[in-house]
DNA sequence: TCTAAAATATGAATGATTTTGGAAGAGTTT
DNA sequence: AAACTCTTCCAAAATCATTCATATTTTAGA
């Protein structure tokens, strides 16, 4: 059997089942265990595939997650309540701007197709792209620790946009202090969103209430707030001052 | 057996089967190995087929995925030459654009760190952040297929910044007709990043030389070229009228 | 029509290159 | 500790490009 042959048997092996043992590629193809061996290291060369212990796995989109997996896993199941109705607001046609941030990367899934998205979290981008969604970047400096461009790139490439809706993260709301964030670049642009913006939402878990973070963003009123969890006591701080949802498992 | 019935013979099992041995096609028209041997390199030379070792395979029909890796297993170290030549012309303190590409991406490893880089591809921004280089991303619709910024906000966002040196990929070069590429959007944003930068640096395999792609980026003389491989004859004719630097095993 | 030279096609031989399968020993997993 | 997997190396086998001699076809001229 030819090599090319081997390796587009080995490729669509891969596809199907995600991960393939050297074994069922040597009866696949009848060559002998040097000869997979080689066509691995070959293919995991050319960044088809990626070579683990008794065989090879096929390698996802290298974009997403360097620091995300560790953060996701705590709130995950409550972040995702909270994107999941986010998303449902997002109505076919709609022009609206995605902050970036692990809780606004949950929504992805739950959007409509016939959407316009403009975003600054380039940790969003395979996964919209994936989905047939109209895509723009902001431009800026990119942040590593939170994958979000900042900066005055990314200021003025807002310029160009206006939004139906926006949905954000933030670290801190508090009723006189407003919403706030540990950095005041990602603050700025937080804020210059939030103003292009017909509607404003902020997606934030129950730990968020009460804190203070640096750099302010905006105050309450200015945005409706997406929660899964709020006390009585502090809810009633802000009852007519802006709208609060709760979403319950 | 009339050589063009050889041919009309080898294509057709070709279409067949997608992958034919040499032992084979002798067996079918009672030929030698050499005649058979002299049949393939004709019909590869007329691209109706491409050789491979111990036959050939069909060039692009409903097989795309196995067109595609070799096409990149052939150029891929082709294109690491190139890529890493060119990374050496990068200095620490340098601040240059990088456009976006398989084969400039291949330059991220062999970069000096203390540079500020700025790019159109997001693909390149994983790579890029893990060394610790400041990265700029320029703003723009996200084109899934090149996984390229492009469009009004890109050009716009380009209007930012300047730069020491650009390293581009194309489709085309040629002496009269200069750098082409097949989107238009695409050369536009390209276009500007040269405009923009004191030294320009077209990073191409040989492949690309003669080619005439849809749209026009810049003249000739308007950007070094780095290449691996350069016939004297097509050499001639860009004598005096740019740099080219022939980067060889 | 015939003939000889030129052009073309073929098959075999050659030495170089690539691919292949197996073995030895180091490294992993269970 | 046993079973499995991995890398590295080597030699056999297959395939490759090139050359050369032979056979066939074409062409030009008498």
């Amino acid at each position: 059997m030819l090599t090319p042959e081997r390796h587009r048997l080995i490729l669509q092996l891969l596809k199907e089942k995600g991960i393939v043992k050297i074994q069922e590629i040597m009866e696949l193809t009848c060559s002998s265990e040097s000869t997979i061996r080689r066509d691995l290291s070959q293919l995991e060369e050319q960044k088809f595939l990626k070579r683990i212990h008794g065989g090879a796995s096929r390698l996802q989109g290298k974009l997403q997650e360097p620091s995300m997996i560790e953060k996701s896993s705590k709130n995950l199941h409550e972040k995702q309540l909270i994107a999941k109705y986010a998303a449902g607001l997002v109505e076919e046609g709609d022009c609206i701007y995605l902050d970036a941030g692990s809780t606004i990367f949950e929504m992805i899934d739950s959007l409509p197709n016939d959407i316009v998205v403009v975003t600054n979290g380039f940790m969003h981008l395979p996964g919209l792209l994936n989905k047939g969604i109209s895509t723009f970047l902001i431009g800026g400096l990119a942040k590593q620790k939170t994958n979000a461009l900042i900066g005055r790139g990314a200021l003025e490439s807002l310029e160009f946009y206006r939004f139906d809706k926006c949905f954000m993260g933030v670290n801190g709301i508090h009723p006189q202090f407003g919403f706030t964030t540990p950095d005041q670049e990602e603050a700025m642009v937080k804020q210059k969103a939030l103003f292009l913006s017909r509607e404003a939402f902020v997606l934030a878990d129950s730990t968020k209430f009460s804190e203070i973070s640096f750099a302010k963003i905006a105050d309450i009123h200015e945005a409706s707030i997406i929660t899964n969890d709020l006390e009585d006591e502090i809810g009633h701080q802000y009852l007519n001052r802006t709208t609060i949802k709760v979403v319950t498992a």
